[in-house]
RNA sequence: GCGGCCGUGAUGGAAUAGGCGAGACAUGCGAGCCUUAGAAGCUCGUGGGCGAUAGCCCGUGUGGGUUCGAAUCCCACCGGCCGCACCA
């Protein structure tokens, strides 16, 4: 901007430009802060308030919160904030006490790479990004609760996230009440007899390890030995939600590989159906619900016995009705009957072993030892690529098909996974397609027992693949004892599961996909778990009065990492380094007084803060409790259309669709549970923004280049005079092509970003930024500001008259469109409705009645509330605009006195009559006839059929 | 491969339940006013084609269908985005 006064300026100092934007923002930002505007009265506690307030219906409206990343924001990450802030001011102007406010999460991967990378304490480079985040974020005019804004790597918040951890801990599974119960209630089971241990000793009898180890097969948080994803390069392990579907880390990109590692885990698996189930009363976008459902991967089937001499394999089907046809049983690699004590593999092979199934080994233990190392140490990436070409060896046992009496082979098989259901599968190559390839690469036999409805005949060796339908009829099933032939599937499962049961050799079951969450990390910059090991090696929860345990001070806070891609490694963790830390002298207040501990070293994963941060909103001071029940239950607790409870509205990406978002509904059900909160699920309606796109600029080396000094000519793009390419991407820094928030601000104010951004599209779609097309928006706000103040002088110009009808028509229209527009989060068409209505008002001249001017400057002072108080204030009130009430439409001014309506022949309209809306369909039809062109357009023609759809429409028909 | 979503002017996008000439609102572009000039601001125009005007024809990815009437419903195809991916 020039420095020097233009002609234009002198004559209209008091134009809304940036100067004035940014004085009246400043202002403004100043007396929200001074007066705790956006302060939201809890009914009690240290933040009670305003009992009229309180008594209002609430609203509690939540953003994802963000990570302090040190690159600060551009433009596309506010996009949300900006739509929860107008949502929430809107509510509070129709009669809502709305909590509205945001956090920061600030532990995990990214903040520590960060901090690795620029050499800071994580710490110190964390709150430095707070600081920097909380004044861009302020100047965007974002309407929150700083009272109740929470940092995760606050002590005095992570205290509670330990704490919840060990309400967890302390717990187990009833499946029979179907939630959770204290620990204490399970070990008074155990102690009276009531419930039998594992091996049927009396409780009083096992040592503390023993005791230990049997309250960890119960306990929803638990430690054990299982193979996990560890990955190298960054030197962790990674639950399986932050594994990519190529086998390789979601942050990094990193490969994963199987390892076996005692690591901390939660019994998510036990809320399977319950995390399926409240789904139905949830309001979410249904693709993010089918995410879920999907995860949770519930199936229905049956696990069928087969014996193999004195032992057996049990699998998991959910084609139990095609049992007839499995010809060969498949082991996964790791499967116990392959390895341990229990092994099935014979000393040599059968006599008449076909080649193909051995391998080229001398014996099946040769055999099948390696084919286990090759699986182990094949990534996921690779397991993944080889997905096309099956597998395998024979193990040399044979087990028994329990209705066909046939003797079968065992095979071990990479295609079948040990974390699936029981890592065992009965093979039907004749309806399965994955048995198919396996069967045709090994010649196994096929047996048809589906009968195929086209016409591919029944013999599968002439077949090019499985057949599978849930239509067709099963064949060829039948023995002395049962017979299946003739059913549908669905009777032919029903029967055979209940045959299987009643010989004691199968049951019908529900299987899950969804697997335990691993919930340990070989970081720093995390939680601390708040356990400590005695020397027997028993986990020992520290007690409630030693939280929070803080994390130590170190010298060397990176972490371990690796080559990527050596498998050959395993995790240290950041902690273990601090001897001083790890070995401590406690008194546990088990009366069993000080003695010597080790610390856990693991730290809690960057999901841990997040699940449950909506709660700590409530009550952030409470330091006696997780959240005082009165304050949850007004602002969480279940009601009418919420059967579960939980935030009204939560915005935020769907990126989190299944992590973030599960993880966060299973505490709340634990907490739920355990009767600290009300509500079972923590967020009732979620809503997924779009993303904010920009447009990538490469040069002929692929490279981006500088965005912001591409030049465009003749429909190519130009930089330093060289060619480039232009394709749609993220916006960011590596891309060179980011924008922020500040300087759009500089260039134009804050009033005019949020305008923007509301009105760029509908907030679940993603769009390209167009920083050219900003002005649109500053345009609007300096119309508005020219319609109720002299550019000249500063003076208000409103009259005192009565609107005009039009204007009242425009008015009321508007009031009607945006209410409705506004609270079902379109934002963009309610900007459409302000802005017809503001040209109105432009084009209609002369001073702008001060009623109309005040409600316009209330319908837009929920997406510009900086220039929404200074015009408010201007009209002579007051008090700040925000806890004003909407305005309502009336709805004589809503509905036209007259409409319009079409007369069509043959669907062209070829009329329009002014009519009353309230016309019958005859006196319509009547008219529409009447109408002089009509009757020539007919010209003399029959009338086949009138259709009428009075006030709008009349179509004729002619013969 | 399976599942889901989506294709509207130069651009972002409008269009309550199939029904008021599709294209609201905005950007861009064009013309004019203002200005020494530019920028800003203001006014008007802007889907394509034909026509001086009135007006006519064609238009919501492509092709078919249902209907008095389709951007909207159905089928096939083309293109794009997202999720899952040997889950038995």
């Amino acid at each position: 901007m020039s420095e020097t006064t233009t002609a234009a300026e002198a004559a209209a100092p008091h134009r809304y430009t940036a100067a004035l934007a940014a004085d009246i923002e400043a202002r403004w930002q100043d007396f929200w802060d001074e007066h705790g505007t956006y302060e939201a009265p809890n009914p009690s506690g240290d933040l009670a308030g305003d009992p009229q307030l309180v008594a209002k219906p609430k609203k509690f409206i939540m953003d994802m919160f963000p990570y302090p990343s040190g690159a600060g924001l551009h433009v596309g990450h506010p996009l949300g904030y900006i739509a929860t802030d107008v949502y929430a001011r809107f509510q509070r102007m129709t009669g809502h006490n709305v909590l509205h406010t945001l956090g920061f999460d600030a532990f995990g991967l990214p903040a520590e790479q960060y901090a690795v990378q620029t050499g800071t304490h994580p710490r110190v480079s964390t709150e430095a990004n707070i600081v920097n985040m909380k004044a861009q974020l302020r100047r965007l005019g974002l309407g929150h609760d700083q009272r109740r804004s929470v940092e995760t790597i606050d002590p005095a918040y992570y205290k509670w996230t330990q704490w919840i951890f060990l309400q967890i801990f302390n717990s187990w599974y009833d499946a029979d009440a179907r939630k959770a119960r204290p620990i204490d209630e399970l070990v008074a089971q155990f102690e009276s007899g009531e419930r039998e241990t594992p091996d049927g000793r009396a409780w009083a009898d096992l040592s503390a390890l023993e005791r230990a180890n049997v309250l960890g097969e119960y306990r929803l948080a638990y430690a054990s030995d299982a193979p996990v994803n560890w990955c190298p390069g960054l030197g962790t392990v990674l639950a399986n939600e932050e594994v990519t579907a190529e086998g390789r880390s979601e942050r990094g990109n990193f490969p994963v590989f199987k390892a076996k590692l005692r690591q901390w885990n939660m019994r998510i698996t036990a809320y399977a159906d319950r995390l399926l189930e409240d789904l139905d009363g949830l309001d979410w976008p249904e693709a993010i619900k089918l995410q879920q459902r999907n995860w949770i991967g519930r199936s229905e089937g049956a696990r069928v016995d087969f014996p193999v001499g004195d032992q057996r394999i049990t699998v998991f089907t959910t084609r139990q009705d095609t049992l007839f046809g499995a010809t060969y049983v498949v082991l996964a690699p790791e499967h116990e009957l392959v390895s341990g004590p229990d092994s099935i593999v014979p000393d040599a092979w059968p006599e008449g072993t076909h080649d193909v199934w051995t391998g080229g080994y001398a014996t099946p233990a040769e055999a099948v030892v390696a084919y286990r190392k090759q699986a182990a140490a094949k990534s996921d990436v690779e397991r993944q690529a080889e997905a096309k070409d099956k597998t395998g060896v024979f193990t040399g046992a044979y087990a028994t098909n329990p209705v066909s009496g046939e003797r079968v082979p065992v095979f071990i098989a990479d295609y079948v996974l040990m974390g699936y259901g029981t890592g065992a599968i009965m093979a039907v190559p004749a309806h399965d397609s994955r048995d198919f390839a396996f069967a045709r690469a090994f010649e196994l036999p096929m047996r048809c027992v589906v009968e195929p409805s086209d016409d591919r005949g029944t013999d599968p060796s002439t077949w090019d693949d499985a057949f599978s339908s849930y239509d067709a009829k099963i064949v060829n099933s039948s023995d002395d004892t049962i017979s299946l032939d003739g059913l549908g599937v669905t009777e032919a499962k029903a029967k055979i599961t209940e045959w299987l049961a009643a010989q004691g050799i199968g049951e019908g079951t529900v299987n899950f996909r969804l697997r335990d969450w691993l919930f340990s990390r070989q970081r720093y910059w995390g939680e601390p778990f708040p356990i400590v090991y005695d020397e027997d090696g028993v986990a020992h929860a520290l007690p409630e009065s030693m939280l929070p345990l803080e994390l130590p001070e170190v010298e060397d806070y990176s972490p371990r990492t690796f080559d990527p891609d050596d498998a050959d490694t395993s995790p240290e963790t950041p902690l273990s380094r601090n001897e001083e830390w790890v070995n401590v002298d406690l008194d546990l207040g088990d009366g069993k007084g000080v003695r010597r501990y080790r610390r856990e070293t693991n730290t809690m994963p960057n999901w841990a803060g997040s699940c449950w941060y909506e709660l700590r909103y409530l009550d952030p001071n409470n330091d006696e409790k997780l959240v005082d029940p009165t304050v949850e239950q007004y602002w969480m607790g279940p009601r009418e259309g919420q059967p579960h409870g939980g935030v009204d509205l939560y915005v935020g990406g769907a990126e989190h669709a299944v992590l973030h978002l599960l993880y966060a509904r299973f505490w709340s059900k634990v907490l739920f549970d355990l009767g600290h909160i009300s509500s079972a699920e923590p967020f009732h309606k979620l809503y997924n923004q779009g993303m904010i796109q920009a447009f990538v600029y490469r040069d002929k080396r692929g490279i981006a280049v500088p965005a912001a000094e591409v030049e465009e000519r003749d429909g190519a793009y130009y930089y330093q005079g060289e060619k480039v390419s232009r394709v749609l991407g993220k916006m960011g820094k590596s891309l060179k092509n980011a924008v922020t928030p500040d300087e759009i601000c500089q260039e134009y104010g804050a009033d005019t970003l949020r305008l923007y951004e509301m009105a760029m599209g509908p907030l679940d779609v993603s769009r390209p930024w167009d920083t050219r097309a900003v002005v649109g928006q500053y345009r609007l706000l300096q119309r508005l500001w020219r319609n109720v103040v002299d550019e000249a002088t500063g003076e208000v110009t409103v009259a005192d008259v009565e609107p005009d009808e039009d204007t009242l028509r425009a008015l009321h229209k508007a009031i009607d469109g945006v209410r409705q527009d506004m609270a079902g989060l379109r934002f963009n068409t309610a900007i459409a409705k302000i802005t017809e209505l503001n040209n109105h008002l432009t084009k209609a001249g002369g001073s702008v009645p001060r009623s109309v001017a005040e409600r316009l400057v209330l319908l837009v002072a929920p997406l510009a509330p900086h220039i929404g108080e200074e015009l408010w204030r201007k009209l002579g009130h007051t008090d700040s605009v925000v806890h004003e009430d909407f305005p309502e439409a009336d709805s004589a001014y809503v509905v036209d006195e007259t409409v319009t309506c079409v007369v069509q022949i043959k669907g062209k309209v070829k009329a329009r009559l002014e009519v009353s809306p309230s016309i019958s369909d005859a006196d319509l039809e009547a008219a529409a006839l009447a109408e002089p062109a009509v009757v020539a357009a007919l010209d003399g023609a029959g009338i086949r059929k009138v259709i009428v759809r009075a006030p709008k429409l009349v179509n004729i028909v002619p013969a």
